[in-house]
DNA sequence: TTGAAAGCGCTACCAT
DNA sequence: ATGGTAGCGCTTTCAA
């Protein structure tokens, strides 16, 4: 209610010019410690907060960075580990005086018209692209307006701003050799988005491990990656006459819509088919047994990505960022294939000879309960 | 790359005076066509976009609303329907050219410095306020900077916003009713954060709701309504000699994680222990037998929130926005219970004399698959 | 209808 | 060390 309180009513106040307020706030040197602390005593007084807008304009700086969700609006849900993706950014950008802009969903006519607009009026300092798409038209957009920014896990050729990239392969070698070594021979995959380009990679990923153990996806399932999605593949795939012994998914949504669906026809989990999501969302654990998957780190990606961008806004292009690869969350979803062809069971390893990685690998086929069951 | 396009030099191309521009692109009346158009054509051959930040300084407004999420950002994958409200408001902003700014996280020192310096800095024309607590302090701090804001699901006494609501009592009443009907008297429920208003709210209306139909809710267990929460709730009472046939819990997170603790303590839902969560999250889905709760419509409390609070940019004090109330996401997780003290079943209702709100509640009761167990 | 000019609140430069 | 002042890019008022 009360009036603004701006940097002339400081420096009426203290005495002094307002380019000393300015400097004396804003922590610069030229000031001398008597006056420095008259300046913040009236300030304090007033309850003055430098305005952001004149700042802005002043400086050329907006303190804000942007994140622009590709996808409509009303499938922001779909992104399950957006909270924590967009706390890790936060809680970099908190410490720094900056703020994040949630910049509007997908264009509609794909022409981009309000996203350019929202990008050139300079509302943000630079840009954490999510969710990157092959010939993504932000891409030349961006650098249209000479707009910084970070790309989140996105490998592809010829990218032009830094990347903040989760390394999965580690995680997802280990499965495939898992899977192998549980007796699985026939596995499927569900794919995610087409055009993403993190989708495409966990693909490549997916298969050259599998066929490195010597096993070919088969069959491949294109989709969205949603949940609806996988129950859709659980249909498709379980109603057959050979249907897979193990699922690998490009999405946790996707594993447990299968999850759901096989268990409604009658499959049981692991012991008729084994699941392997991917992402590491909250939900996994709900399933019974817990989803098997690749876990991601949201929350610390945003935080880096956060950091990178704050760091790209003065210099030219910088490295890209590497992370901790991406976990093993264990879970339960992983069991003997019932077609095993060779059911000798692996020697108990003992302590001097076990390999760690194999230990891990035993660690994760989860012993089905009903064991003794016709296999 | 290229050098800023300002106002300026559309005037200098289109050969008329600043203010014309100004006028002309914003579709001020005093200007006629012929040289609206040629405007219209400078600036569309310069590429121009206005800058937000010149605009915001002299026009005094930010054309962005602020969302303060009021937890540490590393919980803010807790909850599960910020991305759905988050798309809500987005959706209604962006047909406005207005943008969400996130506001940082919970105060580390409560004493809301960077939180208030935020508010202060005129970064945004409003702010919608969750997660409201009772004597939020947030509360005095928007009045005192004379900032708008709307409240989301808070009707405490003396509010000084306007707030959007939605009404989950007749969700809860015909839940509640069904619980009763299916004999469950041993019922406990599972608290949310305290100092929530929302939860406190919530809890009354199930304690008002079950006493109507003459069940005490009992025991309590509080809590902070999160997975953890839930899983040691199972544990707690689970594990007691006389375990309740039911719970209701305050959040679907709970809800599951009670759910998962519980079946892991050899309870099977709904023929053992029924469960009852609220939110309505995706990841009920997961659950098998889906998760029965109260669903809420976080996307359209966002939409609605949002455009109350552009309104309330204007004007002042505007009424509260009602929305259609919360509905029953059915499931599978309530079922008979085993204390059943009056076995007899309802008569089949006929088309004609059937209650429409019975019919309902006996729909919501699903019969457990081994009914003809001993009860 | 059009144009000139005064701010908006701040930063940064240049005198003093 | 301090003070004066010219912008930053826009909106808005007031003359012409």
């Amino acid at each position: 209610m009360s009036e603004r309180v701006t940097i002339a009513d400081v420096a009426r106040r203290a005495g002094v010019a307002i380019s000393s307020v300015s400097s004396a706030l804003n922590d610069r040197s030229g000031v001398s410690e008597e006056t420095r602390r008259r300046i913040r005593l009236a300030a304090d007084e007033l309850g003055y907060v430098a305005s952001i807008r004149g700042r802005s304009l002043s400086s050329d700086r907006a303190y804000a960075v942007g994140l622009i969700v590709r996808r409509a609006p009303a499938a922001f849900d779909r992104d399950s580990l957006l909270p924590a993706f967009v706390g890790g950014v936060q809680s970099m950008l908190e410490t720094r005086g900056y703020v994040l802009v949630l910049l509007g969903g997908a264009p509609v006519d794909d022409k981009l018209q309000g996203f350019r607009r929202l990008m050139a009026d300079r509302r943000v300092d630079g840009v954490l692209l999510q969710d990157i798409r092959h010939n993504d038209p932000r891409i030349p957009g961006l650098l249209d307006i000479g707009l910084p920014a970070v790309g989140i896990d996105a490998h592809s050729d010829g990218f032009p701003f830094p990347v903040v990239h989760q390394d999965c392969n580690a995680a997802i070698r280990t499965l495939a050799r898992t899977l192998v070594e549980a007796g699985h021979g026939r596995i499927a995959y569900l794919t995610g988005p087409r055009p993403h380009v993190r989708s495409w990679r966990t693909r490549m990923l997916w298969r050259e491990a599998l066929r490195d153990y010597g096993v070919v996806i088969d069959p491949v399932v294109e989709g969205d990656g949603s949940f609806e999605d996988g129950e859709r593949a659980a249909e498709q795939l379980m109603a057959g006459r050979e249907p897979p012994t193990a699922v690998v998914a490009a999405s946790d949504a996707a594993a447990l819509g299968f999850a759901r669906r096989a268990r409604a026809l009658g499959f049981r989990i692991p012991q008729d088919v084994s699941i392997v999501g991917f992402d590491g969302v909250p939900a996994g654990r709900v399933l019974d047994p817990t989803l098997t998957t690749v876990r991601t780190s949201p929350f610390l990606i945003g935080a880096k990505a956060a950091a990178l961008l704050l760091e790209s806004l003065g210099e030219r292009k910088l490295p890209d960022v590497p992370l901790p690869p991406a976990e093993i969350e264990p879970g339960g979803t992983i069991g003997p294939s019932r077609n095993r062809e060779r059911p000798a069971p692996p020697p108990p390893p003992t302590a001097l000879e076990c390999d760690p990685i194999a230990g891990t690998l035993n660690m994760l086929v989860s012993r089905a309960e009903g064991s003794d069951t016709a296999f």
